[in-house]
DNA sequence: CGGTTTCTTGATTGGGATCAATAGGAGTGG
DNA sequence: CCACTCCTATTGATCCCAATCAAGAAACCG
């Protein structure tokens, strides 16, 4: 099921809003953020991407991608024409099976998203995306308390509904409180359990 | 491709969080919302669903719902067995490709919703629920202008990330400025055009 | 290196949350 | 049909978290 490789350089699209859709991409290397643009200049990045992800589903349902995917470091990923994907997994279940849970997870993270973007502070943002790259990481085979962030304060801030300084603060915040350790983009999660409680901190009502 | 029908009474579940997962459905008639519930207690609206919509989407990539899916008013869906589903899209492409289309027009929409959780003010979420209502009325042959919410102003709050209290006040400032008139869940859009502009209105920066 | 982008930190502001009180409907039972 | 209750909605007053404005510092890069 491995169509034709294709590097791409840091900072550069994938594929950009707007642009017929023919092709989904699964990441073999590298690192990626999908973002909206609105048209008055505002934009949110949608998503993060690395290594083992499928990118490209927007496209499916108009023909035309709805989002941009660009490089955040050189990246490769493999080109899975959507043609051949559809007329293979009406062969293989398998294939089908799989390729309808990659769909069905993608809303089940995006409603994750909503929750954290509807309902919580700052800071319990911030520790969910610690908590979320950290897990991701570590199932890569990766360290789990220390990662290197291919993102700026300011993606991040797209991502999580805040200003970049905001998630500068908490940053900041969380070193102070001995929950990990900051320097620059580099991070140490010094405190796992600790940041989890973050999260369930029983917010009023 | 019709498989049972089933009838759900309001304010009962046509599936919970939790609940194995077996088959989507079919809004044959009525109103859903979907919602996500948080271990501290918080949850949120995912979405609202109608007549022609496909609910149970979630629940493919676990084999478990991962959110509750609740009737606003009685109403009545169409099972679609998944097993079934996935047996005739081998058969039939064209039914294979709709169903990857309404999965990814799934996904689409989470990004609009995250987009605006993310960046809109107040104001702006409520203009843009309520132009997209009416725009989903109207494609359904009902009234463009004129609808009956079947959601509370909690609910509406909660799907778009603000308090039952500020949905009111935003309901209230509209009226006063002439782009609806509000009589509890009836409203009606005078202005639509109106409403359009304080979606694209610049925002700072 | 020099220039530019990125990050940090401080001071102030503002939009929506919270707290609170009242009013309006809808549903229920007498 | 009306009285009662509960749920829902409106509106006002105040507060607080994150945005904004601003100034440096640090890191990256050609």
């Amino acid at each position: 099921m491995v169509g034709t490789r294709r590097k791409i350089k840091r900072h550069t699209h994938l594929y950009r809003s707007g642009d017929g859709f023919e092709a989904i991409y699964a990441i073999r290397a590298g690192f990626f953020k999908t973002d909206v643009l609105l048209e008055d200049g505002r934009d949110q990045v949608t998503g993060f991407q690395m290594a083992g992800e499928i990118l490209g589903l927007d496209g499916i349902s108009t023909e035309h991608h709805s989002c941009n995917a660009v490089a955040l470091e050189d990246s490769e990923v493999c080109v899975i024409p959507f043609a051949k994907l559809e007329k293979l997994s009406r062969e293989v279940t398998a294939l089908q099976h799989n390729f309808h849970k990659v769909m069905s997870r993608e809303i089940v993270r995006d409603h994750g998203l909503m929750m954290l973007l509807g309902t919580m502070r700052a800071e319990e943002r911030l520790a969910a995306f610690l908590l979320n790259m950290s897990q991701r990481f570590v199932a890569r085979g990766y360290s789990q308390q220390e990662f290197h962030l291919r993102m700026t304060r300011e993606e991040i801030g797209s991502y999580l509904g805040l200003k970049l300084e905001t998630v500068s603060r908490a940053f900041s915040k969380f070193q102070d409180e001995g929950y990990i350790s900051v320097q620059q983009k580099h991070i140490r999660i010094i405190d796992i359990p600790g940041m989890r409680k973050l999260l369930n901190h029983q917010s009023p009502e």
